[in-house]
DNA sequence: TTGTAAGCGTTATCAC
DNA sequence: GTGATAACGCTTACAA
């Protein structure tokens, strides 16, 4: 590995005078500067970043935590959101948390070791106090850590509304939520919140199915068959686009035409449902809008660790994609 | 953030014995050990790995490279690869090439500076030779790169023979191939390999239709419309299984009856495809197999860096779901 | 405008 | 068994 003696060696002058034009601070001159970047580029020099680091300077390294980015929308998200770390000069430690709670425990205590500049946390079972333990800046995806953690989602309860009101628009009174019931400050809640709101703006009456996130997929599919066997259902509000494709698959097992006998809309509107699940309505949430903004809050912390913030909750809008589903 | 003088303070001996506890080598009283023990415990102590590399040790860091993971098969992939490299001590460093070469270039950069203990290359636009020249041990999945970098895959040409003749056990005489055309080296080619081979024990004629892996969902669409609106066609391979659900969705748009009037079966199989277009038939690539190969890879390339590979080609075998768009 | 040297938090080589 | 201390590659006072 060359380093930065070699630099100075061929270029005939000291480190520091390296550093600097590297760094680009202090006065040098351009004969100096010219003789340095050409030693530079002759031996193909890398600064060591690791080096760097070590005294004092940023690593340019957040850790993003995530469930699983097998799922198309978590998948969409962590690669949009590693495109506007790489814009802004950050690499991505991918941590994939699942359900693990060893495994993210371990994930934070290597992201203090290596020094990593933030955190981007898009799921966690963690407690906050661990995540305060680490000392670094933190940015939350949907979920509340702690008070003076930004935390960015999307409108979900206007969504849970909204697709509520789109499915009544469509003539469905009997109108289902599938999701998971339990009130933990998951985001879920917010799009059953907005569903109860609406559905008794309506007149009419709340029926939760549960289904859990992590739920296997036979588990899913026994509950929503036995949801359409045995109620009266003809509108469901899904808590997410792939229980929506379930209720889709089930349906047709079933013999229940969509959306001619039962109306459906899912949550999240990956590109990828856009694309390959043409027939599905979904409440659309805006995820190169949630990336940037968590990749700037993420830097304002870096800048600023001991802000006050100001406002620690950020809501974007959603929006409706009206397919076959519903209609 | 505290550091071994803290700890070895508090323990009352010196930053060498606390440093022998933690790397357990060398002889240390047990009454020592327990000291240190407590003393770290007490203060929370986290070894800094940015000193440690510096020091020279490995920085337990690898760069994995793809395409888009916001597509269900590689998010999967990385998932699973993620998973392996964290079972192994690894972290995983994500970098999103997409088909930028500008990015993938600075990326690459960005590796050699953090010091990563290896590359899993899973795309590349970039030639051999700006891989080469990082001199990090480096495995690759589905391209060749060059000679003694090894190359994971799956059987892509057994896969485009096996989902030929099924097309053909199943009745189908007019079987298209739906995919990349140009010889590149590019995985696709074997399928379509594979593909003529048995088109042509059968006795049949190869069509093939072009449509690019990169290609917009429009362009898709249309080139697909073309083939089932103006060719006679009953059997369908495509190269991999959103391309397959393409097909479908055009073909309902048409009114073409699948499996009737069209029979048609994807590649890739990712859990995603498998659970929620479950009509789909598609050639199954061994995710998990694959990970585990390509982690175990690097760990030898980054263990022996300077051994002659024996071997530089390693294919999977893949296995055929059959459902129902196939039969 | 340029250079010398101390220091970042570890590990490793000696010496005791 | 344990402890000084040099070294890793870089940045940055401080000198010149």
């Amino acid at each position: 590995m060359v380093k930065l003696t070699d630099v100075a060696k061929r270029a005939g002058c000291s480190v520091t005078t390296v550093s600097r034009v590297i760094n680009n601070y202090g006065y040098i001159s351009e004969k100096t500067r010219q003789k340095v970047h050409k030693a530079m580029s002759d031996l193909n020099y890398q600064p060591n970043s690791v080096a760097r680091s070590l005294q004092g300077k940023k690593t340019q390294l957040v850790g993003v935590i995530f469930p699983s980015i097998a799922n198309p929308f978590f998948g969409e998200l962590v690669e949009n959101i590693e495109a506007q770390l790489f814009k802004a000069g950050y690499k991505t430690i991918l941590c994939n948390a699942a359900s693990d709670k060893e495994k993210e425990r371990t994930y934070l205590q290597m992201l203090m070791a290596n020094q990593v500049d933030g955190i981007i946390a898009g799921a966690h079972n963690l407690g906050i106090d661990e995540y305060k333990k680490t000392g670094l800046p933190i940015v939350s995806f949907d979920r509340k850590l702690s008070d003076n953690i930004p935390i960015v989602s999307s409108d979900n309860f206007a969504g849970g509304s909204l697709a509520t009101q789109t499915l009544y628009d469509h003539g469905a009174r009997h109108i289902y939520f599938i999701g998971n019931p339990v009130l933990d400050g998951h985001p879920t809640q917010k799009r059953l919140q907005g569903y109860r709101q609406k559905i008794q703006e309506l007149g009419l009456t709340a029926h939760i199915h549960p289904a859990q996130f992590g739920e296997s997929l036979e588990l899913k599919e026994m509950a929503i068959k036995e949801l359409l066997q045995f109620h009266q259902v003809d509108g469901i509000v899904a808590t997410d686009d792939l229980t929506a494709l379930t209720v889709i698959n089930v349906a047709q097992q079933l013999n229940i035409s969509i959306p001619d006998d039962l109306k459906i809309i899912g949550f999240d509107g990956s590109r990828y449902i856009q694309n390959y699940a043409p027939f599905l309505s979904t409440i659309v949430q805006p995820i190169a809008a949630i990336s940037e903004l968590l990749v700037k809050l993420l830097q304002e912390r870096i800048a600023h660790p001991n802000n006050e913030l100001k406002e620690n909750t950020f809501q974007l809008p959603i929006k409706l994609l009206s397919r076959k589903s519903s209609q």
